[in-house]
DNA sequence: AAAATTCCGTGGCATATGCTACAAAAATCA
DNA sequence: TGATTTTTGTAGCATATGCCACGGAATTTT
């Protein structure tokens, strides 16, 4: 286990334990790892989650299907990345959704309820796994919220400037998105030339300026 | 504080605490309950949250206003419901939201420090308490995640499909859904009469049938 | 039963938007 | 440097959609 140390110390969920506890607390925590072949199941959408699984390397697509059986990828896992938190804290009974590797990978899996509840030995640093827990699922709450904010306006127009309002809430007028026009439109779930055909309006009518991913709010 | 005890028993927070814990609990947590005229503002946006909130009675509106001073009310909390806690507990310091009664109300606060840590008096219910919150707030994640499945839709099509196709999942072909028109509209965030008319569009594609809120996926 | 209100569908209309195709610019690679 | 790929903007087009107005049906109130 020794040798996934330095990955796990980047793992939200680990923050605030010791190096030295690491080892007692995988233990407790019944860790588990697993070498997954590309394109292996992790977790199959209909059945009951119960384990949290921490991407080592490799990566993992978080997918959905419809009932048409069209495969929908809504999230991805990078290392350092975990999935399935949500589901167990929610207790669900079927899963929504699957997890798979898109890569030759290696996962580490944790017994939920041994993160929830206390083993005989009392450890110390469950208090720290379940604040971290909520913590962690928390933020995600507000990072989807905020989110729903954009995806909720009607047209391109709206939901561009929600955006950018919202990013330069936290900083200047002047400022940069994460995002090439793709992944923008991509991420306000519109047209990409739409996206550029609005853009170029708002800057004519002098409502912002941009320059590739830089931005700038004007009036 | 025992007039409360009716509406505090149906608060989900407190799931499977016994009655006779309540009172020491309430204490615990250094509830205070504040009686609220109409358009009392209980969370400012800009502070700090770092108390729970429990509507007793009345009713409270969870609004957010952008850099051009639109309101726009993203929830509400009737009696038996709280606010703030997502907030808590993501450890925000500059609440993005307001909190503001809509009516006359009764309201209780609670120290969320003290959710977390556990007294001096090492009260049992802690733990029980955290672990309702833990599931509070997952379960809202995961409603959340489900309604941005359609919104990330384009097309009305899409959307109602999409919406309509994730509520028969969980029961039958033929099934009935909380919303009428209007309020399906306005989940979807989509136009009431643009709703209709692909309504009427699928119903006669055979793709469906319905009747008021009475739905049938055909195919 | 009459009146008022709510709910729902339809038609007309302007236009915003998705889509395709293409080209210029920028970035990356050889 | 030259070639290739990626990124971005623009134009044309068909149509889906928001919006307004209206009317009928259903429901509630008086």
């Amino acid at each position: 286990m020794e040798k996934y140390f330095s990955i796990l110390e980047k793992v939200k969920l680990f923050d605030g334990i010791e190096q030295a506890d690491l080892g007692q607390m995988l233990n407790c925590l019944e860790a588990k790892v697993i070498i997954a072949k590309k394109n292996k199941i992790l977790l199959r959408a209909g059945s009951k989650p119960d384990q949290v699984g921490i991407v080592l390397n490799g990566m993992v697509q978080i997918v959905k299907e419809d009932a048409d059986g069209n495969r929908m990828v809504i999230g991805v896992a990078s290392p350092g990345e975990f999935f399935g938190e949500a589901l167990c804290c929610a207790g669900v009974e079927e899963s929504p959704v699957s997890v798979i590797t898109c890569e030759d990978s290696e996962i580490m899996f944790l017994e939920f309820g041994r993160i929830l509840r206390s083993c005989s030995h009392s450890c110390t640093f469950h208090r720290g796994l379940i604040e971290n827990m909520l913590q962690i699922i928390a933020q995600k709450n507000l990072i989807l919220q905020n989110r729903m904010d954009f995806l909720s306006k009607k047209t391109v127009r709206e939901k561009v400037l929600t955006y950018l309002k919202s990013v330069a809430a936290n900083s200047e007028r002047h400022f940069s998105i994460p995002f090439n026009r793709e992944e923008l439109a991509d991420f306000l779930c519109i047209d990409r030339t739409s996206l550029s055909r609005e853009l170029a309006r708002l800057k004519e009518e002098g409502v912002l300026d941009y320059w590739k991913n830089q931005f700038t709010l004007l009036k």
